[in-house]
DNA sequence: TGTACATCAGTGAACGCGCGTTCACTGATGTAC
DNA sequence: TGTACATCAGTGAACGCGCGTTCACTGATGTAC
């Protein structure tokens, strides 16, 4: 049953979107290509006339996974011009964001598998984790200090930090504890790279 | 060929340790029963003699692994008692632990897998991580605030955010930087703390 | 202390299962005239 | 524009392989007398 190549790019296009949300789900390990398909209302059988391989499709969902991420954080500093960074935490420090790994960070969901995978992977990181440090560094209002966007990775560590220190334990208040610290911490960054 | 009690005693210990290491490195999908067991010089028949399954190992050795990290922490401490926070970062924000995955912090090795997994491997991860925050809390020398723990918290999440983002990058310069940038952060809160 | 027997940690093969990948086939799409 | 044929995205079954788990067996250890 041929489809047009229109719907055939399409198809592409849906695998790769399910993909970035799955394997944030479920690890790259954790999910096979016949549940990866089946999200995207195919077979199995033609996962190869699109992908040349499982990691292939990892390469390109990561940076799709990464490309929306850096999206949601442009999206915030639109909707509150004035008040970037504030806007960045309510969404990324917050208990929602703690539950929804499957469309939350790809830092946080996939960061220990990808210190493992292929340099093809990590470079999809890179790409992405760059951006952010763009978006970062426009929010805070500093592009030349000594050493370049020391205040922006400082906070991104922090907050991708405390999200990852948020899920892994059991107690809510806890879990709670380390996003209303890196809150503070990074307003603190921000105060001094104002001042 | 039956062995003897304390024997086998130690056989346990060291799948545990072997384990606590290997799931560091391949991540809790990424490496088998057979490896596990051969890594400790044992077959895999032996398994289900020491462990009711793999989720059961995966339970102790993350117990392992945490106890291990901590007391690398107490370590330093003990070691450099004048300046506790600056022994701990040199070998935690350093590029030696950013490449040895396997006998580093499992936080960062096995944190987003451990996101997936049982409330019975979050809660080692908490008790773990519960240790870390004691540790840092009597470095900055600060017990009593209005959030409890608050400081503390906001270093361990710079520290493991930025090893995992130094991690997942290919450049060697980009990756070194989430470390300076971490370490130079972990002591202006310091200094705050301290003030 | 010495002997007879029960226990059980470890071995190695087998089990069913799901994985990533391959392939013969289908039939609508795209192309040539 | 209409017809004939080649193309190829998608199907579904099959491949070999390694996984977690089970099991009959071994033989040194531990125990009872």
């Amino acid at each position: 049953m041929r489809v047009s190549r229109v719907q055939a790019a399409e198809n592409r296009e849906t695998v790769i979107d399910v993909a970035s949300r799955l394997f944030r789900e479920h690890g790259f390990n954790g999910i096979g290509l016949k549940d990866l398909m089946k999200g995207a209302g195919l077979t199995q059988g033609a996962f190869y006339k699109q992908f040349a391989s499982k990691e292939d499709l990892a390469i390109q969902a990561t940076k799709r996974a990464l490309e929306s991420a850096s999206a949601r954080w442009t999206d915030a500093v639109q909707a509150k011009p004035e008040e970037p960074l504030g806007a960045v935490m309510d969404f990324y420090l917050s208990s929602g964001h703690r539950e929804e790994r499957m469309d939350g960070c790809p830092i946080v969901a996939l960061g220990s598998d990808a210190a493992r995978q292929s340099s093809d992977i990590k470079a999809a990181f890179e790409a992405g984790i760059k951006s952010h440090l763009d978006v970062l560094n426009h929010m805070i209002g500093e592009t030349t200090e000594e050493r370049p966007n020391s205040k922006a990775m400082a906070i991104l560590a922090t907050m991708i930090g405390a999200m990852t220190l948020s899920r892994v334990v059991n107690d809510p208040e806890l879990a709670q504890g380390f996003l209303d610290s890196a809150a503070e911490q990074v307003r603190a960054i921000q105060a001094r790279a104002s001042a």
